[in-house]
DNA sequence: TATTGTTATACTCTATAACTATA
DNA sequence: TATAGTTATAGAGTATAACAATA
């Protein structure tokens, strides 16, 4: 590809990308969690509790950001803290009952926006989608 | 696809995209420009002069926001504002030519991280992701 | 009356820096 | 000395609200 075409399509995908990132948290701003608070759900329900340090460390931000993002759902009642059983500098994050619920409600009734969006994507659109996120996710480990 | 699939890859997606974001806005901070601010740069390179509010239609997002993204790229000599010919409400946007020469040596170079990563990537890779573009536009804009 | 743009203010997400407590 | 976490502060990128100028 050209340099100049290659930079017209990363310009077209960038500004793509935060588009929807926009529009995702403007559906969040409403009612919905934000993408980070989800993306941190998601990761509790699917791996267990972890530590904040993990947890930043899985996302790719600071562990005082990521205290930020715990304390708000911890506000909310989706998460706890519990003190780790042998490691006293350590506390556990984990869901509480109404963030599990929170999580089977989500997914049961496809209850965001995006996934709403996605549902009416055909499969094989959906399988781009999904196959560019595990491309997206390599360049963002880079 | 199970709901509870749809949601796991969503949240996968997301959080990749969550992550990709980041990593720009890291490379951006220290020396190169903004998603926002290289989006505009594009578009009035391909597109030519825009008003503030064709460009904030265009992002999706408030014209006071573009106004302080154009602000921005204002001070840093990249383009400039014209007052529109006939319509004296209106400002015409456009590059300088220190814009234009920043646009030139961005793309010959290569010179921002994403596409210095994207680069590396192989073609099919390049292809699902820049269709993937297209979708991810699509889903923006419902 | 509708549109363009500006100014003022605030919110979300994340960062850096400085600190305490524990290992 | 290194790691986990907290608190304080700041920055980027947006939003809402209120306004002035022009159409």
């Amino acid at each position: 590809m050209l340099p100049e075409d290659l930079e017209i399509s990363v310009a077209d995908f960038t500004q793509a990308v935060g588009q929807l990132v926009r529009r995702v948290r403007a559906s969040a701003a409403s009612q919905e969690l934000s993408m980070s608070e989800s993306s941190v759900m998601s990761r509790l329900d699917k791996a267990g509790p972890a530590t904040i340090a993990d947890l930043a460390r899985a996302e790719g931000i600071k562990p005082q950001s990521m205290g930020t993002t715990i304390s708000t759902l911890e506000e909310m009642g989706l998460v706890e803290r519990r003190p780790h059983p042998t490691d006293g500098r350590q506390m556990n994050i984990e869901l509480t009952a109404k963030g599990l619920a929170l999580r089977k409600a989500t997914y049961a009734a496809k209850k965001t926006w995006l996934m709403q969006a996605i549902t009416q994507l055909d499969e094989a659109e959906q399988e781009t989608l999904f196959r560019a996120g595990e491309i997206i996710r390599r360049l963002a480990e880079k």
